[in-house]
DNA sequence: AATTAGCACTCTGTAGACTTGAGTGCTAAG
DNA sequence: CTTAGCACTCAAGTCTACAGAGTGCTAATT
């Protein structure tokens, strides 16, 4: 509900000392700049921001404090004689001191509602239709990267025949996820003791958390033993792949609004389609336990003009998988945020009643 | 193998008569034009041609054609006193008498082979990877269509109790797909009456067509009766869902490369993200016997810009599926057209092997 | 009848000169 | 501390000039 703040050891961090802390006034400009900037995409001049602030001075006043911002390192000058932009220290300030105005935020946090109501179908569907939910609000890039299945068991194991010597192995995992091989058997085999391996396998792993698909079952048979053996391989691989999370990217499209020098846009699509990057971005980016990361925060050169902004999604309580953004550094952050914060915990309710339809 | 051809009457459809059929200096300037332009991106000029083409005529020789040329239609100037510019009807020309320089392509069809040796695992995984390949073999975005399952039949159809109240649907197809719903129950259901109705589903659906769906069988237990009316419907959608067809976008970030306006960069990713269109496009490509759709030639306007190359997917010779390639209308066409015949043809014989391991 | 040399013409792109306007920094006075 | 005033800077737009690439036409050549 409330505005969402980032542990403040990041941005202190580099500063460190209240001492430094900026006067109301100075904090105001600041402020200013960053939003007058992040609508018109111009630098912004003295003049300008005396409009947008109220402040009863005169330019001269705010360009002498401006240039003590930029000592400071918050807003920098494109040239000698431009008006200011702000930096990624500039942006931090900006997002660590939000005056959160719920007012515009509220239709967005509605419409996540109503969707959220209406949305039903497979958690695959749901996630999918999320990511796009996301980027159309927010007209920003979205990404959702899915919970893994570390706290789900094995609703069942299954061999299903295909052919007269290959099967299907299928993982049925209790929040209704499937994971899935084929494997080739080598020779035909009858359909009753695949039959009988699938019921053994079944037997022996129903309810078990996935991690623990080691210890294979055994049989008498030996014509059973040789499925199960064909079998063991490609069980204990789907283990690890289901660990792998999924991602669902929304809207890319919307970079090429985004940002105007079309090499950007290239390298930034072509980021999101290495998934595993992304993945491990987001993560990064939560486990420092800031929700925003903004251009040189987050370690990742070819996205230095870009913002990050994550929301962790919760199952019970517990963090698995996360929506992001992805847009300029200018972007807008307390839309974004806030969009990103209601898909987030909406998200997280949804998931988090999927597993247990029983209370319900 | 051979080069590929597009069925004569979509281009000589609006030409109609080989009386407007181009002398061989003509056509080879002609030739000399497009494959210039689509190297360089630039107007190209009389004497340009002189040199490519190796003709032992003036400059001046040139121009008259040129002219001529121009008023049938294959060529334009951006504007007096530029050299031209082919039309859609230039490139129409320029792949419809291919000269097939296989020597060229030869080291991409053995990538394409050495891809498809090695890769392994399920359907989906082949088919995303594809389309990876094929965006990569030739910096062009990359569509792959995954067969329908027309031609499938039923392998299993299988309950999985998830907690008292829900259930999992599963449909396992013999191509090795699944399709899956999850189905609240209402109230708490025996695992031994879910059992139950699963057994008989699958006894009852095994082997039969995914179109078939529609009679539900019926049990004498109120019970078992009760889970089987719940499932029927979502049953029934998931026979629908099916039959839509899967689709992998490869290599999206090529795009901006390939087109210097960032607008039109925005307007082909936003098509692509509306799969659908994607899909109907393909379709409408291939239905009309062409492989290839230079800009105006399929209907859509935002791809105005665009051409498409689309190869057919066929299981055991029946067409399903498709590969395309999409690209600006000055796209490499051999290399492009080399590289999706041969990940066409590839995929379909792994695709058609897929279903009945047995022979091998 | 086709080719071509020659020439006038057209248009783009680049470079330089100039102007305008937004914006700054400094200084000195309130 | 504030601010009016002023000199200064730089980007961007306008104008001109000009070179370069290319065309189309015509008249001569083969």
């Amino acid at each position: 509900m409330s505005a969402k703040r980032t542990k403040d050891s990041a941005l202190s961090g580099s500063a460190g000392e209240q001492a430094t802390e900026l006067s109301d006034r100075r904090s105001s400009i600041l402020e200013a700049v960053v939003s007058e900037y992040i609508q018109s995409a111009q630098p912004v001049g003295s003049s300008h921001v005396v409009t947008a602030t109220g402040l009863n001075v005169s330019p001269a006043t705010i360009r002498s404090e401006m240039a003590l911002l930029e000592q400071e390192g918050y807003l920098t000058q494109p040239h000698t004689s431009a008006g200011r932009v702000p930096t990624d220290k500039g942006y931090r300030f900006f997002v660590d001191h939000l005056t959160t105005p719920q007012g515009n935020a509220a239709p967005q946090v509605k419409k996540v509602r109503n969707f959220f109501d209406h949305i039903h179908g497979e958690m695959e569907h749901v996630l999918e239709e999320s990511s796009n939910l996301l980027a159309n609000l927010t007209s920003y890039a979205s990404v959702v990267v899915a919970p893994g299945h570390t706290t789900t068991e094995i609703a069942s194991v299954q061999l299903v025949a295909l052919s007269a010597t290959s099967v299907l192995v299928l993982i049925v995992l209790s929040d209704g996820t499937v994971e899935k091989s084929t494997v080739d058997l080598g020779s035909a085999v009858d359909a009753g003791i695949v039959a009988e391996a699938s019921n053994l396998l079944n037997a022996t792993y129903k309810g078990a958390q996935l991690q623990s698909l080691s210890a294979a079952p055994t049989s008498p048979s030996a014509e059973v033993q040789q499925v199960l053996a064909a079998v063991t391989g490609p069980l204990s691989l789907l283990s690890k792949d289901a660990g792998e999370s999924q991602v669902f990217v929304g809207g890319p499209s919307k970079l090429a609004d985004a940002f105007d020098a079309v090499e950007t846009v290239r390298s930034v699509l072509s980021i999101l389609e290495q998934q595993l990057v992304v993945v491990s971005l987001l993560r990064d980016v939560l486990s420092s336990g800031l929700s925003v990361a903004i251009g040189h925060e987050h370690g990742y050169e070819p996205l230095a003009s870009c913002a990050v902004i994550v929301a962790p999604l919760e199952i019970d309580g517990k963090a698995a998988g996360a929506v992001g953004l992805l847009g300029p550094t200018r972007m807008h952050y307390p839309a974004a945020m806030a969009a990103a914060n209601a898909v987030g915990q909406e998200l997280s309710e949804r998931l988090s009643t999927l597993g247990h339809e029983v209370d319900h």
